[in-house]
DNA sequence: AGCACGCCGACT
DNA sequence: GTCGGCGTGCTC
């Protein structure tokens, strides 16, 4: 007897110990681990995931049958199995949640699916399944169960594939094809006789020539230069059969002129010899790649992954969230052609869906993604790259929880390769972690060509605010001036962060900070006072500043849409493009404006972080940052951290071709470390001011930290159970450990729901783990009274 | 999510 | 006595 031990989709109490479930007689030897199947749960249908075969239960009551298979080959693999188990305790979070976010997004929804036919001969062979029709609706009860068993068969051949009921547009498209019916040889001689100005046909031989017995798509055919007519003649001379394919949506938005590697220079070279080591040694080291902006780390990723395909592996490639532009998907794909494949939230269901099979069904063995392609379902992995390591986008901020480098890690050694983290300015954690041997550290310091860093100056706006009152400096307004009359183009960038709610004086700089912890105060509407996150400290709001008791301080703050108005008004012949949230929410917008602007169809872009990621312009040589400070003044151990990475990568935009480039930092707090260091680009006199700073804080990489959020309708409520954990977590931890709150959150009420927080900062804690599992698993009783809680597992921030 | 079970107050 | 309120626990 069979038994499917089922991991189970219940909304409310959920578990991490899986139910059993009897296997039907028609589905013996057809469920196999990590397919998605329909069960009885009480009194109604759950869906759950498959996660073991097993030939007896420990469970003492009645087993129920499976209902029916969602899945008729398996979503997840033995690997992503096991790892989900890892994430799960790790992130504190539930398996279910784990396995599904392992899923594309459009493959959650479970009901409905179709089966399409790839060809004429399963239609025929199958009427009982198909009726006559290419693609039916999947009908369980219309099927027997012989026919049940024939389709997992026919799926696991490869002769059917069953789409999901994805949104509208992501039906499978069957398109018009054409089946070469030539070898090399044959298209070669027919080459020969063919007349010399019958260019299509000459084409289309050719193509036949190198891709003998393909199937083409008609336009792509077309599209290559082959003409109507050649098509016509090569069905009546037997070069070609008419043929449906099915369209794999394609998310390039244009094709790619192949590319050769490029001379390496004497440090690229020395990393790819050492990063290939590992690859072919079959060892789960952690590379840390550092590399100065133009240093030539992509030229490094290219050539190892090309040395993990050679090895007959794959590779996967992370990049953060908002990177992922034609420019660098560009590259890789010019490299390593239709071989990769291409995970980012821009893609529809319907193309992440195909993608998502092309790498599951082995076709593609480069993948390229944001943080949730890291459980790409690649097999054999050689090499994993994680493009700006540093970058926020890697930790997922709702559950589950996970560090984008961690499940890398995991994934590495599982299948024993290594790991590459490239940055420009490195996370202190994976940089400490070079420094104590954890990880191999490779550095890039050259810029490739001995290109000059960019000239960095920093403007003082206390006293630029004193002369007047405009958001540009006399300096940078000149500089734009100055670039506009020598059609060159600029780059403005203003820290969206800029809008949040804290205190300044206009005239000092003065920013009220907690007297116990060194740490800006946060504006609290609602309670009008001043507060801080970590300690909980609260005081009034002042209306003079208490240094200089000048009467203008207030808020701080300027959007990008004032800013777009004001640059306008100051250069009404300028051309100038926005580039936010808001004018990139439409899909391929984001690439629009930056193909507008890098055809200098536009002279100044302007814009939110997204626009100092990854870019490469050659005709920008002035990049100016209008509020460099806005993201210090955030009441958090990283805003240093995150402004000099911020600043380091917008210089690295400015004249990386063979023009001297500029940087033009506005600041109110000329003399923070963060700016003075980004000026001078000096990572390693940042690495060790800060680490200093976080040693005397008690921050991470020094401290493990774990932060304890709790939410509910009351106030009261939530602030005497978040006490009540207190007490528990006291009970259960050494007197070493760190306990910090509860304290209310910076925006304590959203949706009407009040959220408090405790921090936990800790060297050595063995009883922490079982403790916060206690109180995972005590929140799900919680949960009727209204009471969320979440555990987040190394945070990255404490607000 | 839904349903059973069981412990309390109000009532034919 | 018992009907039914709802808080609590369980569903392979």
């Amino acid at each position: 007897m069979q038994i499917a031990q089922v991991i189970v989709d219940i909304p409310t109490r959920q578990t991490n110990n899986p139910y059993s479930y009897l296997i039907p007689d028609y589905l013996v030897d057809q469920v196999v681990p990590g397919m998605r199947v329909e069960v009885p749960f009480g009194n109604r249908k759950i869906t759950g995931f498959v996660v073991a075969i097993v030939n007896n239960s420990d469970f003492a009551g009645k087993l129920k049958p499976i209902s029916s298979l969602i899945d008729f080959s398996p979503v997840i693999n033995e690997e992503l199995l096991q790892l989900s188990s890892w994430m799960a305790d790790e992130t504190y979070s539930f398996k279910i949640s784990c396995l599904q976010t392992m899923l594309p997004g459009g493959m959650r929804i479970k009901n409905k699916k179709r089966l399409i036919a790839n060809d004429d001969s399963v239609v025929n062979q199958h009427p009982e399944i198909f009726d006559g029709n290419h693609e039916i609706d999947y009908n369980r009860q219309k099927l027997t169960d012989k026919s049940i068993a024939q389709i997992i068969r026919l799926q696991k051949e490869g002769k059917i594939q069953v789409e999901y009921n994805l949104t509208h547009h992501a039906k499978p498209i069957m398109m018009k094809a054409y089946q070469g019916q030539l070898d090399q040889g044959q298209a070669d001689s027919q080459l020969a006789v063919v007349r010399k100005n019958a260019k299509g046909q000459l084409k289309l031989l050719s193509i036949l020539s190198a891709h003998p017995h393909e199937t083409f798509l008609r336009n792509q055919l077309i599209t290559q230069g082959v003409t109507e007519s050649a098509i016509k003649t090569g069905e009546k001379n037997g070069w070609l059969k008419q043929t449906l394919k099915r369209h794999i949506r394609n998310p390039f938005l244009r094709s790619v002129a192949h590319t050769n590697p490029l001379t390496l220079q004497p440090d690229q070279k020395q990393a790819v010899t050492r990063i290939n080591q590992a690859i072919s040694g079959k060892q789960d080291q952690v590379f840390l790649l550092e590399g100065v902006t133009g240093s030539g780390k992509t030229e490094v990723y290219l050539q190892s992954i090309a040395h993990a395909l050679e090895t007959g592996r794959t590779a996967l490639m992370l990049v953060p969230e908002i990177t992922l532009t034609p420019q660098i998907v560009g590259r890789i794909r010019s490299r390593f052609g239709n071989q990769v494949a291409m995970l980012h939230s821009a893609l529809s269901n319907g193309e992440r869906y195909d993608e998502w099979q092309r790498i599951n069904s082995g076709q593609a063995q480069v993948v390229v993604g944001v943080r949730s392609a890291v459980f790409a379902p690649l097999r054999n992995i050689g090499l994993i790259i994680i493009d700006e390591e540093h970058d926020s986008s890697y930790k997922q901020t709702d559950n589950p929880r996970y560090q984008t480098r961690d499940v890398a890690k995991w994934r590495a050694a599982y299948n024993h390769c290594p790991v590459v983290l490239g940055s420009a300015t490195p996370s202190l954690e994976s940089r400490a972690r070079a420094m104590k041997g954890v990880y191999k550290l490779l550095t890039l310091p050259h810029r490739i060509n001995r290109h000059a860093l960019p000239h960095v100056s920093i403007i003082d706006m206390k006293t630029e605010m004193a002369k007047h009152r405009s958001i540009l400096s006399n300096q940078l307004s000149n500089a734009i001036q100055d670039r506009l009359d020598k059609h060159e183009q600029i780059i403005l960038l203003l820290n969206r962060r800029g809008y949040s709610a804290f205190l300044m004086c206009r005239d000092c700089g003065y920013v009220p900070k907690c007297p116990n912890c060194d740490i800006s105060l946060t504006m609290h509407k609602n309670t009008h006072s001043l507060n801080c996150h970590y300690c909980g400290h609260k005081e009034p709001i002042p209306t003079v500043c208490p240094k200089c008791h000048s009467k203008r301080i207030r808020f701080f703050g300027v959007g990008s849409e004032q800013l777009e108005e004001q640059v306008k008004q100051l250069f009404p012949t300028a051309r100038v493009l926005r580039m936010d949230v808001d004018t990139t929410r439409k899909k391929g917008s984001h690439e629009a404006i930056i193909d507008k602007f890098g055809a200098h169809k536009a002279d100044i872009l302007l814009g939110t972080q997204m626009i100092a990621k990854g870019l490469d312009f050659p005709e920008v040589t002035l990049v100016g940052v209008l509020n460099a400070d806005s993201a210090l003044q955030f009441p958090d151990f990283r805003s240093s951290e995150r402004t000099f990475q911020l600043l380091t990568q917008v210089s690295g935009r400015s004249g990386r071709a063979d023009k001297q480039g500029e940087v033009v930092i506005q600041t109110f707090n000329p003399d923070h470390y963060a700016i003075q260091l980004a000026q001078t680009q000096d990572y390693e006199r940042f690495y060790a001011t800060e680490m200093r700073v976080r040693h005397d804080g008690k921050y991470p990489p020094y401290y493990f930290t774990v932060k304890l959020t709790g939410n509910s309708p009351s106030e009261n409520q939530t602030a005497s159970e978040m006490f009540d954990i207190l007490t528990y977590l006291k009970s259960h931890l050494s007197a070493q450990a760190i306990i910090l709150g509860p304290t209310p959150k910076a925006v304590t009420r959203i949706n009407n729901r009040y959220y408090y927080q405790i921090i936990i900062k800790y060297r050595k804690e063995p009883n922490l783990k079982p403790a916060l599992d206690e109180i995972l698993m005590q929140s799900q009783k919680k949960q009727r009274h209204g009471l969320q809680i979440a555990i987040d597992n190394e945070p990255l921030d404490f607000m």
